[in-house]
DNA sequence: GTTGTTTTCTTGACAAAGTCCAGGAAATAG
DNA sequence: CTATTTCCTGGACTTTGTCAAGAAAACAAC
């Protein structure tokens, strides 16, 4: 009942400081992001109805956005891939994506400090964010070096 | 014919360069791709249509498929929206991103030189790319300052 | 040119991820 | 405890892209 498991009643109160009301599906949806790791919202909706026994997608889908809206959740979406879901918010970290089994990593932000937010020509945007994904090989998928 | 337009002579050359069959459609899509600046699938469909009168959605993203292999095209697909197609090829420059309306803008690498191919911890990854996304309102989408 | 092989194109069905909608059920404010 | 707001269910729908089989076109060799 420690570490391991996020106690629900601190999610329970990260909703109330949101300003959200607490349902079952809203909190098993949390839940299931806080446990995954980067999952996306299929496997999310099957964690989420481990926890209720029945969910329906669009629950799950509403209440993303909803937490996406409320800032407990970030989504990200690597090309190729559906969109993943992760708990982890406010800092702006990075990440690192297997281009075979799709695994992705959190890594901190690059060299230096914010090294990213500042593009050698902004075109006129009014930036707010600079995203990170690196690509590569996770260890599992790299070819193992034939030792002989 | 010159200039304005990327002679196809030249995209014919590049095509039987990386060893492919120079087809109508290929060329179509091709030109389209290099006109298009940042486009979708769809709209390189109604432009190569244009050229060619008609063409089937498949062969589309066949050709698509064929001149990425081929290094002569790259696909980008930013959250929230479909693949985007380039002709910029071979210099990982990245990319600009209109959180309203979508527009892409390229921006050369950001400060120094390569200064993304260097995450803080690269958790055993054999990195080969790194994509960076700048997120922001492009200058028609930023509320504009009500002039007194 | 003509022929033959290989690649490419067309057509149409299919799939994944997500959205829209309308009615019923649950959560909080009073 | 009731009213009101918000949420959830179920099903149809949309978008983006893929699969598969046969017809057509490109290119090489003659």
């Amino acid at each position: 009942m420690e570490g391991m498991r996020v106690d629900a009643e601190i999610l329970k109160a990260k909703l109330r400081a949101a300003g959200m009301r607490v349902t079952a599906p809203r909190l098993a949806v949390l839940e299931a992001v806080h446990h995954g790791g980067h999952c996306n919202a299929d496997a999310l909706t099957v964690a989420a109805r481990e926890r209720l026994g029945s969910l329906s997608r669009q629950a799950v889908y509403d209440n993303l956005h909803a937490l996406l809206e409320a800032g407990l959740v970030r989504r990200i979406e690597p090309a190729n891939a559906p969109a993943l879901y992760e708990a982890r918010v406010g800092d702006n970290h990075h990440h690192l994506v297997c281009r075979q089994c799709g695994r992705v990593e959190d890594v901190d932000c690059v060299v230096g400090r914010r090294p990213c937010l500042e593009p050698s020509e902004a075109h006129g945007f009014d930036i707010d964010e600079a995203e990170v994904t690196f690509w590569g090989l996770c260890p599992a998928c790299q070819p193992r070096p034939t030792n002989p």
